[in-house]
DNA sequence: CGCTGACCCTGACGGC
DNA sequence: TGCCGTCAGGGTCAGC
């Protein structure tokens, strides 16, 4: 569920109900994540106060006085403010109850996601060796030429490398290399300075689109809010295959890449 | 180091 | 109606 806009949505919708907020209790229903959360992580969490959400590449980081609540959603995760007295429901791994009455509910059906306590002064091995982040001016045509010299693999798989740029996933990936004219299964080696430069510019314009409509809803999305993002309707060509591309009307193609779906214009991509 | 494929898990969907 | 295979927005890890 959850790329960089879904997580960047989710934080502005948690945002504003906790920052401020100290925290009450902290219920772990399921403790089975990704990785285990820890058996302290709710004594580490009792009586602080969030001073602040941030985001770093698709993780949320909730800063507090001794530490970080780290959190990721992994593919199917999701985090809401809950501000009456709705029902738990299936898949409710951690609810946290705040000083204002609201409480922060953690949902995550495949479990992939994960949440972890980052001690303050701690690194954690999740984000060393993390890329720029997508929105920042590192991230440039520069960096993506310099960093894919030498490399054979297509550059999807490249563009979605953590290591060379963080919140990168599999739609958005699409969908820029779509609006960049360049074909997902073209060695990221042999691709030029010019062409990369054309990609970064179509990476941040997806995102920044993606972010200002509440992120894409597949499924069942919402935001820290609640509400469905709106994205979806603008998609050019995830989840068409087989529908005519919106430049040339041929039928759009699909391809397995790095066993992620893989959907692109024969003409218009090169 | 770069690249590939297996794997973690639940749920939705299509075919039979 | 039920069963079974396939696929899904994430990322790590082992092996070559």
């Amino acid at each position: 569920m959850p790329e960089l806009p879904e997580v960047e949505t989710t934080r502005r919708g948690v945002a504003p109900w906790s920052v401020g907020q100290r925290v009450l209790s902290v219920e772990v229903r399921e403790p089975r994540l990704r990785w285990p959360i820890p058996a302290d992580l709710p004594q580490q969490l009792c009586g602080q106060q969030i001073t602040a959400v941030e985001r770093r590449a698709k993780y949320l980081l909730f800063r507090m006085a001794s530490g970080s609540l780290l959190v990721h959603l992994g593919m199917s995760g999701s985090l809401r403010v809950i501000r009456d007295d709705s029902p738990l429901l299936r898949h409710d791994h951690v609810q946290i109850q705040l000083s204002s009455g609201d409480r922060l509910r953690y949902n995550d059906p495949r479990r992939f996601g994960c949440m972890l306590w980052l001690g303050s002064g701690e690194s954690h091995s999740l984000l060393e060796g993390l890329g720029p982040e997508p929105l920042s001016d590192v991230f440039s045509g520069e960096l993506l030429y310099v960093r894919s010299r030498g490399r054979r693999g297509p550059v999807k798989p490249f563009l979605m490398d953590g290591k060379v740029v963080v919140g990168v996933g599999n739609i958005y990936a699409n969908e820029a290399l779509f609006m960049a004219g360049i074909r997902p299964d073209r060695p990221a080696g042999k691709i030029s300075l010019a062409r990369y430069a054309r990609l970064v510019e179509a990476v941040k314009q997806v995102l920044t689109s993606a972010i200002n409509q509440g992120g894409t809803t597949l499924r069942d999305f919402v935001g820290g809010d609640g509400k469905p993002g709106y994205f979806a309707q603008q998609l050019t060509v995830y989840g068409r295959a087989g529908a005519p591309c919106t430049g040339c009307g041929r039928p759009l193609r699909e391809v397995r890449l790095g066993q992620r779906s893989t959907v692109y214009c024969v003409a218009c991509q090169r």
